[in-house]
DNA sequence: GTTGAGCGTT
């Protein structure tokens, strides 16, 4: 699998949100909204688990299309564990 | 009741 980061989301986006966004494109494994640990506020960017395989179609399918008024920004996410090579 | 580049949590 691989996994997508999602900026540029509006305040209001869920991870529901993303995964029935994500999932009209591809395989969707999982989802997650990044929020504030302190506050609960979202931080406005989240991350989707995706098929490998669907990962690439989903970026190019998605990366800059109109969500809940503003366009997102979707890629590779780069991050703590697994992943990486 | 807010904000707007950036890469999360066991």
């Amino acid at each position: 699998m691989a996994t997508l980061y999602v900026g540029n989301l509006p305040w209001s986006t869920k991870a529901e949100d993303l995964q029935n966004a994500f999932a009209q494109h591809g395989e969707v494994l999982s989802s997650r909204v990044i929020t504030d640990r302190e506050t609960g506020r979202s931080r406005g960017f989240g991350f989707v688990e995706v098929n490998d395989a669907d990962a690439e179609k989903m970026i190019a399918a998605l990366n800059g299309t109109d969500f809940g008024g503003r366009a997102i920004t979707v890629n590779e996410a780069k991050s703590r564990e697994a992943g990486q090579v």
